[in-house]
RNA sequence: CGGGGAAUGGCGCAGCUUGGUAGCGCGCCUGCUUUGGGAGCAGGAGGCCGGGAGUUCGAAUCUCCCUUCCCCGACCA
């Protein structure tokens, strides 16, 4: 039966299919305080896929869970100069507490590098307590002005890992490590999402780092989204509070600290990456549910044959679930499970049934074929590597052909009307990014051109990229 | 904080100009018929019309005050 789009087409209106998108899958509701949402189980599980996968390779990369609280004395923010003054605006403190007026405000932890600094500082005392790597998956606020679901929201969830080491050589590879071996790898072979990654110029470095690196990603719309990003932060916040070791020549020295998180701003970039008109499109190695197997009719064999399939599935490893929501039309839940982006769908019939066969609908190449229900298995894994594969390969595509090389700032500005431009640094001048930013246009990071982050905030031959970003 | 909108069943909206029993679509419940791409029909449930004060015989509708939300701008790891 015909009728009018699930979703409003992206083509149409883009923010409004995002919003769609996030209320017709059941990711997520706004929350009552503004700027606050609430993530419904289905959003959740991606989230909870997501943590699996990264947890899994920040313990690769060494460092170790930790959980810190959530309210910082207030003076802790004002011990680092800059950090103070980056995040002031955007604090939420808490004045009364017990019925109370606090002796002093805390304030609700906007990221943890003041209270771990605290505390690092006091189990670091040789040279030998490093480098001290923790993290800890937590939640954060910030007060936005501008909320949006997922990508910008007043309270979001996270990870951040802050690291202290003997030297600033030692802190930087740490640095780079996590966003190569840990960010990068899960966006690129998790989420299927090949992020540029690159070095922030010092207007958009985070408050009171040293250096700033960034996973930047490309949208359907051709803007830009910051995935990820992982800080040196120098000797900042060594001399903040104070963390100090005594080295292997009996000197007293400060640490080298490092700070890096992702958080729920990643479900929005996988949305906004590879969703369609149909909805979202879930990478298979990341998808809470990667086969979900649908009973067409109300049959008794049809739905005991779904259950020994689902079984089948289940036990080969697949990430399975079964819809016998018989009541329901067939059509109906068709268009569930492709709004939720689930990437194989197997219908299962009276027909299907007699002939032996399943019917396999495809949701990265649409379509649907009848596949034989021995060694299902197989198929299924096969089908899922594909779409694993076919993901990678259309966002690659897209990021490729819709960013352009340019060689002035005019030129820049209109590309990022579509997609992203690169433009050679040390042709922007002073005022380049003031320039570009009346356009809406920033930097999103800098790349050396055998794509290698820059050693330095003015590296030679190092080429700017600049969007508009979300 | 500047400029513009809007607050009416769970969601999306109409009604307001010209005061007179609060409506529509989707969703929800029950029943029957359906079920291979958003099912159909019938019957139901659900509202102090954002809050307060006024005008009036009578206010969702007119007046004033307040609150909240949305959009554009500024802001933004």
């Amino acid at each position: 039966m015909a009728k009018a789009p699930v979703l409003t087409p992206q083509s149409e209106d883009f923010p409004r299919w995002y919003q769609d998108i996030v209320a017709k899958a059941e990711l997520a509701d706004n929350g009552p305080v503004r700027g606050t949402m609430v993530i419904r189980p289905y959003g959740y599980s991606i989230w909870e896929q997501m943590q699996a996968e990264v947890d899994r390779r920040i313990k690769r990369a060494g460092a170790k869970n930790a959980y810190f609280p959530l309210f910082i004395p207030e003076s802790y923010l004002k011990r680092e100069a800059e950090h103070v003054e980056g995040f002031s605006p955007e604090l939420a403190v808490v004045t009364v507490a017990g019925g109370k007026e606090l002796e002093e405000p805390v304030v609700v932890r906007p990221t943890s590098e003041t209270v771990i600094g605290e505390f690092m500082a006091k189990w670091v005392q040789s040279y030998r307590d490093l480098p001290l790597l923790l993290n800890q998956w937590a939640n954060v606020v910030r007060w936005e002005l501008r909320p949006r679901v997922f990508l910008r929201t007043s309270e979001f969830l996270w990870q951040e890992g802050h690291t202290a080491h003997v030297s600033e050589d030692d802190g930087r590879q740490y640095a780079e490590r996590i966003l190569h071996d840990v960010y990068e790898s899960f966006m690129r072979d998790v989420l299927a999402m090949p992020v540029v990654v690159g070095r922030k110029t010092a207007k958009e470095r985070f408050a009171g780092a040293t250096n700033t690196m960034t996973c930047e990603a490309m949208m359907g719309d051709g803007k830009a989204l910051q995935m990820g990003t992982s800080h040196e932060l120098g000797q900042n916040f060594a001399k903040a509070f104070d963390i100090q070791y005594l080295d292997n020549e009996g000197t007293q020295q400060h640490a080298w600290t490092t700070s890096w998180g992702v958080s729920t701003r990643m479900v929005g970039g996988l949305i906004m990456c590879h969703g369609d008109d149909n909805g979202l499109r879930i990478p298979p190695a990341l998808a809470p549910v990667q086969v979900v197997v649908l009973a067409v009719r109300d049959d008794d064999a049809v739905i005991e044959r779904c259950r020994t399939l689902a079984g089948e599935l289940a036990d080969a490893g697949v990430r399975v679930e079964l819809d016998v929501r018989v009541e329901t039309s067939m059509g109906r839940r068709a268009t569930d499970w492709e709004l939720k982006g689930v990437p194989v769908r197997l219908e299962l019939g009276p027909r299907d049934l007699t002939e032996g066969v399943v019917t396999l609908a495809n949701r990265f190449t649409g379509a649907k074929d009848a596949v034989a229900l021995n060694g299902i298995a197989a198929t299924v894994t096969a089908a899922l590597d594909a779409g694993q594969a076919q993901l990678l390969a259309e966002a690659t595509d897209r990021r490729n052909s819709r960013t352009v090389d340019v060689s002035s700032i005019a030129e820049a500005a209109e590309a990022a009307a579509t997609g992203w431009a690169r433009i050679p640094w040390a042709s922007m001048g002073t005022d380049g990014e003031t320039e570009l930013a009346k356009s809406s246009v920033t930097v999103r990071c800098l790349v050396m051109p055998d794509g290698s982050l820059p050693a330095s905030d003015n590296a030679d031959g190092a080429i700017a990229i600049v969007a508009r970003s979300y």
